[in-house]
RNA sequence: GCGCCCGUAGCUCAGUUGGAUAGAGCAACGGCCUUCUAAGCCGUGGGUCGCAGGUUCGAAUCCUGCCGGGUGCGCCA
């Protein structure tokens, strides 16, 4: 809708164009906005406004001749000029009880595919193993997982690659730590890596015997050592089994063949090396090696350089992702590498990027993004620091989230099963942890509260299930399938035309955060659904309306705001629930 | 020191490429359950958008400076 209105527009200032009253070079970007106030129609345009200056016309006299232009159409109802030479447009009634039909009997609501199919890989959760899962983790797999679902949406070829970390060097000291240990004694420490690798820790912060033993061992790993090798793999299997249970009670769509780990990329790290040294770009600085780049400078405004090869012939994760930019390129054939890393890596992926390209690793029209996102806080404002003590694991966190909501569950409907609720339960818990996550502004910092996340208040993902579940119990008592309506919409009240509105806005809001890597806007925009369903459920009787067809245009809207909910929930990551 | 990010209601946050009277939720206060799930709805109060300049018809948004916070900057990842 919002598209054909833009052709419309453009249009009209081809016609203004041909007719003189436009300069013929001018190319303006035409600007269509949802005006927040609803007595400002539908879309608003500033166009006029844009174009005032260059056109030597008064922004007001300029819209009435775009609207003037405006190709004859059955979109817009009305147009109006307002303030200072805004144009206003109105939807016609005709054009929304379509655009819903459609939405209702589209499989996929209503939104469009992207124009260019394209093969999109994801970099997302890529933990390092070392340690168990924990606060820190959640933005990546979270934000990465409703993107990677939301670009498969639109119609993209999805590969998602779990970089996870399995080789740095605390790995001696892991390893070192196992040695020690025995049989049962070992597997009974590795069920929690938690506390492993803090005792593995302390080990080598106390001992200068077994910090020694750990530094042979990271030798002995990396030149291949077989005995070391099968304890390494041991921990890892344990590592990403831990990974994978989290996974799976997030909902996070990552598999063991997603695991794409570091140490895939040992075999290449030679030759990145070599290439780099064939193409000039090397320098040997105080033994390590280099590349440096004039892209970034230092203090002195000398060039800054990205380590490659360590003095001691070690290499860095600097090196093990330009291999991994290469892969994804030729291996997976990807035309667009998306990176869900931390924002303090920023600096990093630049460097990383702007190597790529000069070293000819990335096609020049590879895209290459890295969407950083917040720091992780405590409640104090203060960054939440997880080499202190006082780490919460993301299994204990989901329990606690699990257990707050069965305790709700069991106050709010204990007419239901135990079963029944803790079913409930879990899907509450989850979704709220992830929602209180995917809701928030990725670049910004991320408050970790357990108050807020489980308050299960407001714009949260409890509030949003909870209008599922009215609507759900509106079907069941009816008896009636939502796909099985036979009447058509009719848009009479206020707040049947205010839900209408919102649920024709689906795919923009779809499209904007598949090009924006924003899943909260996908959040406000299905908060917004779920406030107008409300409104319109406490306002407007459906089951008791007095008139046949309207009863049915009612199930119809609510038909049509369930499968909103449910597939916007769904492009996020969140189940829904039928009871609750 | 240099780079990047941030500063919006008491709290947690929205505010899309500059648009019309800066919005939600929580908390506070007042209403609404014999009628489709009250985890809800309706309403009230609450703001020098860190500060000061500048650009513009128009600035929370763009530019400059300052204050305050975060984060990164050669052999960890």
């Amino acid at each position: 809708m919002k598209e054909q209105l833009e052709q419309l527009l453009a249009a009209a200032v081809a016609t203004l164009k041909q007719q003189g009253s436009l300069p013929a070079e001018l190319e303006p970007r035409i600007q269509l906005d949802r005006p927040r106030d609803k007595s400002h129609g539908d879309f608003a345009t500033n166009l006029a406004l844009m174009l005032a200056k260059p056109a030597g016309m008064n922004p007001r006299a300029l819209a009435e001749a775009l609207i003037a232009a405006l190709p004859s159409n059955n979109l817009v109802a009305e147009t109006t000029i307002a303030g200072p030479g805004f144009i206003n447009f109105v939807v016609s009634q005709q054009q929304l009880l379509q655009q819903l039909e459609h939405a209702y009997q589209d499989a996929k609501v209503g939104v469009e595919p992207a124009e260019q199919a394209k093969r999109i890989v994801i970099d997302y959760s890529s933990p390092n193993l070392a340690k168990e899962m924990h606060v820190g983790h959640l933005r990546s797999a979270i934000i990465g997982d409703a993107v990677a679902r939301i670009e498969e949406f639109l119609g993209h070829t999805v590969i998602r690659q779990n970089h996870v970390g399995d080789w740095g060097t605390q790995f001696g000291m892991l390893l070192a730590h196992m040695e020690e240990l025995e049989g049962s004694e070992l597997e009974l420490e590795l069920s929690n890596l938690e506390t492993f690798y803090k005792a593995a820790k302390k080990r080598f912060d106390e001992s200068p015997e077994f910090a020694n033993r750990a530094r042979e061992l990271v030798v002995a790993l990396q030149s291949g050592d077989a005995k070391c090798r099968a304890l390494w793999q041991q921990f890892i299997d344990v590592s990403l089994s831990h990974c994978q249970e989290v996974y799976d009670r997030l909902g996070v769509q990552l598999t063991r063949a997603d695991v794409m780990a570091e140490s895939a990329y040992n075999d290449d790290l030679a030759q990145v090396v070599a290439d780099l040294r064939a193409q000039g770009l090397l320098v040997e600085d105080q033994g390590a090696q280099c590349v440096f780049l004039d892209e970034f400078k230092n203090k002195d405004g000398e060039a800054l350089p990205v380590i490659v090869q360590k003095s001691d012939g070690g290499y860095l994760y600097a090196t093990t992702d330009l291999a991994a930019v290469r892969y994804r390129q030729n291996e997976l054939g990807g035309d667009h590498l998306m990176y869900f890393v931390d924002q303090r890596q920023g600096l990093h992926f630049q460097q990383i990027f702007t190597l790529a390209r000069k070293a000819g690793f990335a096609r020049p029209d590879l895209q290459m993004d890295h969407y950083g996102f917040g720091t992780v806080m405590g409640k104090d404002g203060r960054p939440y620091k997880s080499r202190d003590g006082g780490v919460t694991k993301l299994a204990d966190l989901l329990d606690q989230a699990e257990a707050r909501a069965l305790a709700l569950v069991q106050d709010k409907n204990p007419s239901l099963s135990a079963a029944e609720q803790a079913e409930i339960a879990k899907v509450v818990g989850i979704s709220s942890v992830k929602y209180a996550d995917l809701s928030k502004n990725r670049t910004s910092d991320y408050i970790f509260d357990w108050d807020t996340m489980l308050s299960f208040e407001g714009n949260t993902a409890p509030y949003l299930l909870y209008a599922y579940t009215r609507v759900m119990s509106v079907f069941a008592k009816a008896g009636v399938e939502p796909t099985a309506i036979t009447g058509g919409f009719i848009i009479e009240d206020e707040r049947e035309q205010a839900l209408a509105n919102v649920l024709v806005r689906f795919n923009e809001v779809v499209h904007s955060v598949a090009n924006k890597a924003m899943p909260h806007f996908l959040c406000g925009y299905l908060f917004e659904l779920a406030g107008a369903f409300s409104s319109f459920y406490e306002a407007c009787p459906i089951l008791q309306a007095e008139q046949a067809e309207v009863q049915q245009s009612r199930l119809k809207l609510a038909a049509l705001t369930a499968k909103t909910l449910q597939q916007g929930l769904q492009l996020l990551g969140i189940q829904t629930l039928d009871k609750m």
